[in-house]
DNA sequence: AGAATAGTGTCTGTCAGACAGTATCGC
DNA sequence: GCGATACTGTCTGACAGACACTATTCT
């Protein structure tokens, strides 16, 4: 059977930082049919009637699945054609965000028969759809920012030291990182505040860091 | 009045080298309400029906303003939303090629009331709907690929001296670049190949390359 | 020879990588 | 002092920018 007009949806890889674990990505245990049981990216249908566009859309969505609004939110590409889903033509419109690393409680279930957060590089799951391919675009995506020294702020918390970001940063490129060289870098931004605090811990306590007010991880 | 399902279009950004002039891209001057007589980059309706995906849209309505098939034609980003159409909640897929030197004369005009190749830094012409933002969009992603070292050799004809490709990086980032520094660079690249030809002035000759055979722009 | 364009050699500053070194905490 | 982590100094090699230089053609 042929459409008309196609379906359109957003999905969204929603990242998260780990604490030991690494970079995380959300996914969802289909509920219902097509592709009952597999998992996939949280996403949804647009709505014209209540989505200003498709960003709104995608943050509609989101707040079914999170219960808050995410400082990054950003499209990544779209995925198009007859097959890519059996119930006819579609459109999916990828983004893909970036959780702070103090709010990671505010996930909840919604309509899914489950959730998780899954190593991007090795899901580990039979993904739904086309979505192991959206999954690779959107990892791709926010690895070539930060290879370009874009810094992931909007997956620290508030407050946060150095060696945190690095962590944050190797966990995204999925390798180590020089402290010397990335702490230089660090330097000269105009994106990080030094505050006058201090985070005690067993051994010589660490500079906490902020982002600069108007901070986005906008190319 | 509101719609449940959003109109869908593509719209594609097709630059080309103008000898002399610098990088140019395609308008066409809308024959038809709404915004009849304004310039936009040519576009059109996605198909469900004819098209097996959004780029393959795209091929098609190139191939309406185009007689060829392009080397290279790849997605931007999308504009969305209720308003940016007066005829409704519509989403608009933006895809950007690249012409090249040689197949210039192949463009033909197709519903329109007239076709231009402008400028796109300044292009001089009350733009429709958001296609001055599209423009820029697409202007942005052309110029970041090359400044990050793509080689826009689809922009090049068969055969072209590396003075010439020289040019066109200048005319897309629209500022210089020094000789030595670009040869250099080009020296240890798998995408050139050296022919063994060259091509007669009335000066010294200038020694041609082609594009390896499989290249491609893509990141 | 001179004009014009093709193509190269080389100096210098910047920056990334590597790695060793110093500083400051708890015990 | 010792372990552990924070933070810095410095050497080196790669590379970009700048610019002068050589090479080859035509007139």
């Amino acid at each position: 059977m042929r459409k008309l007009y196609p379906t359109v949806m957003v999905d969204i890889a929603i990242f998260r930082i780990d604490e030991g674990e690494g970079l995380r990505i959300l996914l969802v245990k289909r509920a219902n049919a097509p592709q009952k049981g597999f998992w996939a990216l949280p996403g949804g249908f647009l709505k014209p009637l209540v989505d200003a566009n498709l960003e709104a859309a995608a943050r509609r969505v989101l707040r079914t699945k999170v219960s808050v609004d995410l400082p990054h939110l950003e499209e990544v590409c779209t995925f198009s054609g007859r097959d890519r889903d059996p119930r006819g033509w579609s459109i999916g419109v990828l983004f893909y965000a970036l959780l702070p690393g103090d709010q990671v409680e505010a996930v909840i279930k919604d309509k899914v028969d489950a959730v998780e957060w899954s190593d991007p590089a090795k899901p580990g799951h039979r993904m739904a759809f086309d979505h192991s391919m959206q999954l690779g675009a959107a990892l791709n995506v926010l690895r070539q920012k930060v290879e370009r020294h874009a810094l992931p702020l909007h997956l620290m918390p508030d407050r946060f030291t150095l060696t945190a970001l690095q962590r944050t940063c190797e966990a995204i490129l999925g390798r180590p990182l020089d402290k010397a060289v990335f702490r230089r870098r660090l330097k000269e931004s105009l994106d990080l505040i030094a505050l006058e605090e201090y985070e005690g811990g067993r051994q010589r306590p660490a500079q906490l860091y902020r982002a600069a007010p108007g901070f986005t991880f906008m190319a």
